[in-house]
RNA sequence: GCACCCGUAGCUCAGCUGGAUAGAGCGCUGCCCUCCGAAGGCAGAGGUCACACGUUCGAAUCGUGUCGGGUGCACCA
């Protein structure tokens, strides 16, 4: 149930009513024709751009059209007027009735409303895929939230979600964590670790140490790396993603698949994508002209196998093997992402973080080439989380080793009120983060005033309850006491729901449903406030059963999309505030 | 030097597939409440949508260029 899908199709099938007619010419495309809530509410309910967009192919005046389609629309009865406005918008006002019939038809729904039919179609989203070097730190833990609401946002809509972290277990930086965990290892056993330049000195791998110390004993103490760098690693990598698990874990995030690099290497994964761009003649062996305006007195020209990336938009060809014969980083990127085509994926969407811009070019060139440019890869970056503390910027440095992690976060404000905060913020804008200020139980905090919303509606229940009038009202009949603007208004609000998820799932924006979320509560406190003045509107009214059973109605309503709304970013809905 | 992202009210930010007089919160000003419909309410001021040109019936939105901020730039992961 999505009233402004009806009342679109409404629009088209009164379009052809008049080209039938032959008031407008046959055959228009109605692609371009919305049909949405107009800025302004003093315009009306919803408004339609027809007439503007079809005047040029129907070669008519725009409000020519405007007219004949008002008096086709207004003959509907569930519209009351359609005015011609301006340029050639035809402004709609919808029948009190057509809002109870979409508000009855929500709470039919019940908790599925605003959720999409199965498409049939698979997407895979790939989000975090930290090093499995530490634990995640702030940066990470946004691009875990915004990963995991946008799967929960596209299954909401209709998609088979495929929730999936690919591991970096296959060059060398898991090679610098073995021999940091050796170093600890050593400590274990009562040695001064020697931590070099370059190696990991955080003391997450302190325990990493002592498991090996447990298992290995001090048989390892003396033996050269070669002896032990690859056990070491591989324990070490296994012990490390335990750890990414529990802080995903901390702020509720569930992985379908955990994807290893490694596997590439061995499975022949990446032979076998190179030989797939091979038969598409994209492989070459050449050299890179240099980079300009750098300074460039290490380069040298060399010969190299380079996949041809500009053919697909890329700035430059890229190198598939060093010098040295080994595979570039790019390669098992490309095998992963032609496992992903191959496994059937519809839709692509990888979620980096912003430092990682700049393979976003490269990465599309390899799945637009080894798709043959069927399945769209989607790349949504991530910026950069500033903390603070009452106002004041929280230092962190890497350095020194005390770098915020996710834990830190998550221990400080909650998981619920991370999440909640991350999200109410597009993607790629930078983000400030107040640890004092997302706990602040007040209006000026979006999340408590949501969270709040969800509360009052249940304790107007109890309150209702306590009244002997717990029963929210059913069915069109039962909700006609509803007549009342402002009532309407919440019906209305609650009516844009469906397309609102559709539209943020089109766009892959979850912060959408954030600030929804917080519209729609506005206006439901809203309500409330001016049941201070106006009894008429206070949602119970002992002395009218009739009118309370119909706003608990929409009480019902409004919380089961708040509840909804939350669930989708992964936020927790409370029913009392304490 | 090149690529990508960003530039909207004093501050932090929304703004849909190009649509009407560009919105919200904070802050500011004024009034109300402080009787448990409690963790405030109502109203007001405040904008050259960085700038210029272009596309068109119409541009914050699309295109080109300029300025400013961020990020990244052969064989390192």
């Amino acid at each position: 149930m999505n009233l402004f899908a009806d009342i679109k199709i409404l629009v088209t099938e009164s379009l052809d009513a008049l080209a039938a007619e032959g008031a407008i010419p046959a055959g228009l495309s109605a692609d371009n024709v919305t049909v949405e809530p107009p800025r302004d509410p003093a315009h009306g309910d919803m408004a339609t751009n027809a007439a503007m967009v079809l005047a040029k192919p129907a070669r008519m005046k725009p409000r020519d059209i405007a007219e004949a389609l008002a008096a086709k629309l207004a003959a509907d009865p569930r519209v009351t007027s359609a005015e011609v406005a301006g340029p050639g918008f035809l402004n709609l006002r919808l029948a009190p009735e057509t809002w109870r019939t979409a508000l009855a038809a929500a709470l039919a729904s019940g908790t599925d409303y605003g959720r999409a039919p199965r498409l049939g179609r698979k997407v895979n989203v790939e989000y975090v895929s930290a090093n499995p070097t530490g634990p995640l730190h702030v940066g990470h833990t946004r691009g875990a939230v915004f990963g995991d609401a946008l799967a929960s946002m596209l299954d909401f809509a209709g998609w088979d979600v495929t929730r999936e972290y690919y591991i970096n277990d296959g060059g060398a930086q898991v090679d610098v964590l073995a021999r940091s965990a050796y170093e600890r290892y050593r400590e274990a056993n009562g040695l001064e670790p020697a931590i070099a330049e370059g190696l990991y000195p955080g003391d997450y791998l302190v325990p990493v140490g002592q498991a090996l110390k447990d298992r290995f004993g001090t048989s390892l103490l003396d033996k050269p790396e070669s002896e032990w760098l690859v056990e070491i690693r591989d324990i070490a990598t296994e012990l490390m993603m335990d750890l990414i698990r529990a802080d995903l874990a901390a702020l509720g995030v569930r992985m379908d698949v955990f994807f290893s690099e490694k596997s590439l290497y061995s499975g022949g994964r990446i032979e076998a994508a190179l030989e797939a761009l091979e038969a598409k003649g994209l492989i070459y062996t050449g050299a890179l002209p240099p980079p300009k305006g750098k300074a460039d007195d290490d380069w040298e020209p060399r010969p190299q196998t380079l996949f041809r990336s500009t053919d697909f938009g890329d700035d430059v060809d890229r190198p598939l093997k060093k010098s040295d014969g080994g595979w570039t980083y790019f390669a098992p990127d490309i095998a992963y992402h032609f496992d992903k085509v191959e496994r059937g994926f519809d839709e692509l969407i990888n979620v980096f973080g912003a430092d990682h811009g700049g393979y976003v070019k490269r990465l599309k060139a390899a799945t637009a080439a080894l798709s043959d440019n069927r399945v769209p890869l989607d790349i949504k970056l991530t910026q950069l989380v500033k903390l603070f503390k009452n106002g004041e910027p929280f230092k962190m440095s890497k350095r020194a080793g005390t770098f915020v992690t996710l834990r830190d976060v998550v221990d400080e404000v909650g998981r619920d009120v991370t999440r909640f905060v991350m999200l109410t913020r597009k993607n790629d804008a930078p983000l400030d983060f107040d640890f004092a200020k997302a706990l602040e139980q007040s209006k000026d905090n979006p999340v408590f005033y949501v969270q709040y919303a969800h509360a009052r509606a249940h304790s107007i229940f109890r309150t209702a309850q306590a009244a002997g009038m717990g029963e929210a009202a059913t069915g069109v009949e039962a909700l006609a006491p509803l007549d009342h603007p402002a009532e309407l208004a919440l019906a209305a609000k609650v009516a844009e729901w469906p397309r609102l998820v559709e539209t943020a799932a089109r766009h892959h924006e979850p912060h959408r449903i954030a600030f929804y979320l917080y519209e729609l509560a506005s206006d439901f406190h809203g309500m409330w406030n001016r049941g201070k003045d106006e009894p008429r509107l206070r949602y119970v009214q002992e002395a009218d059963p009739e009118g309370t059973a119909a706003r608990l109605a929409l009480v019902r309503a409004v919380s089961v999309v708040i509840a909804a709304g939350l669930g989708i970013l992964g936020v927790t809905p409370l029913d009392e505030m304490r």
